[in-house]
DNA sequence: CGTGTATATACCTTGACACGTATATGCCCT
DNA sequence: AGGGCATATACGTGTCAAGGTATATACACG
């Protein structure tokens, strides 16, 4: 389990993640509230720990486990240079309509002589 | 492979999203400069133009990649959830928790018998 | 102490995926 | 037409991670 993306890859753990955001909970509270099986949420907790994700804090027989933002934030630089892409070029009108119609025609309709082939190859047989 | 976040676990594809950026770049290209095998190159595009990462476009024999922003933006969107962990100050964030969970500490409700276990337990034997 | 509760770990099985080699497809040029 | 280049796919293989079941550890409380 190399890289914090490895991690998030994991929709189990995404989830955690994303209910830890309101407050820190317990195992068990994450056991109950996500439908997982204790052992599996020890499992993706010890996972999210190493990785920096989440820190405990233990409290009599439970542990409380909290978010630590400083992996995800890791993931937010790498996303940055990707970002020119969408918040320069692009305006918010022009991505509430792709995004409402990904056919939309903005500016990548001159290329000729080049033919669009994001659709499949036909099949050989 | 269902997930945009798995897509982007696979460093190799991150390194060829990356380099996506600059401009676009022919299969060969990018074989070349990241120093990977023509298949997994090809197999790798395919994974990211069926996820709608990259675009592609024919020029004779080759194809030329180029970044499709929309998939990173959305992996922008889940992010933006814990954004506020990082960018808003301390306060905020606070007083958000409170309203969420009454019972979480924060500078009120002292933490008094809970002992931080970010560290590995002893080994049993 | 012994029992119940909360959490962590061990072991096993299974499935997915990444890679390499080989081959197919498609296009250009002479 | 045929050869060569650029790219895609098929197939076999090894690795690794996720989940389940069982068990270990730790704490509280009678």
């Amino acid at each position: 389990m190399e890289s914090l993306f490895e991690i998030i890859a994991e929709p189990n753990r995404r989830a955690i993640l994303s209910l830890l955001v309101s407050s820190e909970q317990s195992v068990g509270e994450i056991e109950r509230r996500l439908r997982m099986t204790q052992p599996t949420v020890s499992k993706h907790l010890r996972v999210l720990r190493d990785a920096g994700f989440v820190e405990s804090t233990v409290d009599a027989q439970r542990r409380l486990y909290r978010l630590n933002p400083k992996p995800l934030q890791e993931i937010d630089d790498w996303l940055a240079q990707f970002r020119r892409f969408w918040s320069a070029h692009v305006d918010a009108l022009e991505r509430h309509l792709d995004r409402m119609n990904p056919s939309t025609p903005t500016k990548s309709t001159i290329t000729k002589r080049k033919k669009e082939t994001t659709s499949r190859l036909k099949p050989r047989t």
